[in-house]
RNA sequence: GUCCCUAUCGUCUAGAGGCCUAGGACACAUCCCUUUCACGGAUGAGACACGGGUUCGACUCCCGUUGGGGACGCCA
């Protein structure tokens, strides 16, 4: 009964793509393209009142920002869908899942319930229980009597009726055998009282009709996985298998969630994180490859994706390691795709660098040593640019010095003995030592002014390697506004 | 509270009964490289939650305790 590998990834467009559903996205794709299987992205849209198409153009921009091409699904631009099992949108398949209601009505899986908000409420209050089950109410309208009230303008919503007597087995792909007793959940809702299907209803039904084969998905789902298994018998349809993966939890071990900070990929998007980066990092979150290497480009993990190493305990999301991993894959670009990358932000910064070949190379191995993000090159390549030129306060100290200022002039002085466009790492060399010789200084006493006369700070680039970046003319002005600050 | 899931260094993890004096990575410490800061290299400190079984042998299997998490919506 080899079915074709069929998996989805199917958010509600309720806000930016978090990075647990970054994960749940990245499981199924790898796995659809380890297996050679479909992947697909349905949109599960039936509340109204949070889902907007917005939403919907923020998550699908995350998702292209990660790469995670989908084979079937909605067109990121025209919001279209594509593919043969569509619409794939589940406020446009309303008529399908109201056709499977009505079978459930008929067969009598399922039931009018003609409750209000209130009643609801007051049956949980007086239960005394902080959590409590809705119990059935004590009579249920005959199918055809309930259809006449409805008709006739009663609000109902249709519950799902539980048996509550047995128990279902499912064999989950990471988790083994999970027993769910049915008695687990009480009746549930599938259809609202406005008319628009929940959830669990709308799932079980697309999951079915779309064929899909294996569903990943984080493990708060286990007791929906038995409602929709139940829904599955009552309709008579193949339940796909289920593999639950744990969870992504914060510093304090709780599901990770806004109040921990940063939980989005635009977010992490923003703040200068390759989406490489993040893919590899959140894949290591619950997943390893078994050896003892971590850093994988996209095709490496889905070559060595396997659905036997998904663990089962919750995942702590580190920022420090995620930063390192980051940093990792940003010194592994190549310079030019990097460049093109820092452009946009060089540009929103107004920060003005020459765009050679040469000057691209240079700089990028000076300083992507010391970036873990993108963001991090604005702060570095600043001082190249002569405007951004200023004596920070970091310098305070070095200009305290005695000998500051006799440095000083003597680099000054070394500067107009040249007449190149730009220095040599030789020749700057060559003119510290001057320097040191002219005023007798040596060690930090010599270096960190010169520092402080190149780029304004003390500590910072390997003088060798910055030097070279700036034109003459602009060290000459440089060290006069650093002798004006003393 | 009820049910379900889960338990190896601070964190992410390797470990599918003897290979474990438990391996790797992040973070941390020390040293080397470096006329600064990084990068890089080396070294170090650091864990099998507890109690019972099963077994010649348990980090690995079973049971229990404890801890952690999740679900208990006309959200997904």
């Amino acid at each position: 009964m080899a079915r074709p590998i069929r998996v989805r990834f199917a958010p509600s467009p309720t806000g930016y793509l978090h990075v647990g559903g970054a994960r749940t996205a990245l499981y199924n794709y790898l796995f659809a393209k380890n297996q050679g299987g479909t992947f697909i992205l349905r949109i599960e849209d039936t509340d109204l009142e949070r889902s907007t198409d917005e939403s919907l153009r923020m998550q699908l921009d995350d998702l292209k920002w990660l790469g995670l091409d989908w084979d079937e699904g909605v067109d990121s631009t025209t919001l279209e869908s594509k593919g043969d099992y569509g619409p794939y949108r589940q406020s446009q398949r309303l008529d399908l899942y109201r056709k499977h209601c009505d079978q459930l009505l008929e067969k009598g899986f399922a039931y009018y319930d003609f409750r209000t908000d209130e009643e609801l409420e007051q049956i949980k209050q007086a239960s005394g229980e902080k959590f409590t089950r809705i119990p059935r109410p004590e009579t249920i309208l005959d199918l055809t009597e309930a259809r006449e009230k409805v008709a006739s303008g009663a609000s109902a919503a249709v519950r799902f009726k539980v048996d509550g007597g047995g128990e279902h087995v499912i064999n989950d792909l990471v988790r083994g055998e999970v027993r769910l007793p049915e008695d687990m959940v009480g009746d549930f809702i599938i259809m609202r009282s406005n008319g628009m299907p929940v959830y669990n209803f709308c799932c079980a039904i697309d999951d079915a009709l779309m064929e899909i084969s294996h569903v990943f998905r984080a493990e708060e789902h286990l007791s929906n996985t038995l409602r929709q298994k139940m829904i599955y018998d009552a309709l008579g349809f193949e339940a796909p298998e289920f593999g639950h993966m744990s969870l992504i939890l914060g510093q304090d071990k709780q599901k990770l969630s806004k109040r921990h900070g940063a939980t989005s990929c635009h977010q992490y998007h923003e703040m200068g994180y390759l989406p490489e980066a993040l893919l590899n990092f959140v894949a290591l979150l619950g997943w390893s490859a078994g050896g003892d290497e971590e850093v994988f480009s996209r095709d490496q993990l889905i070559d060595k994706f396997d659905v036997k190493r998904l663990h089962t305990a919750g995942a702590v999301f580190d920022e420090e390691k995620f930063k390192w991993m980051n940093a990792t894959h940003l010194r592994a670009l190549p310079h030019q795709k990097l460049w093109e990358l820092l452009g946009p932000l060089f540009e929103k910064e107004n920060i003005s660098l020459p765009e050679s070949e040469d000057f691209i190379d240079k700089s990028l191995t000076i300083f992507k040593t010391k970036m873990e993000t993108l963001l991090d090159a604005i702060e570095l390549f600043r001082p190249v640019d002569e405007k951004y030129f200023e004596i920070s306060d970091e310098a305070t100290e070095v200009l305290e010095w005695e000998t500051t200022k006799a440095v000083f002039e003597a680099w000054r002085a070394q500067i107009k003995g040249q007449s190149g466009m730009y220095l040599t790492a030789d020749e700057f060399g060559e003119m510290q030592n001057q320097v040191k010789d002219a005023v007798g200084v040596k060690g930090k006493h010599l270096f960190m002014p010169i520092r402080v006369a190149i780029i304004g700070k003390p500590h910072g680039a390997d003088l060798k390697m910055l030097v070279p970046l700036v034109e003459r003319e602009s060290l000459l002005r440089r060290v006069d506004k650093a002798l004006a600050a003393l």
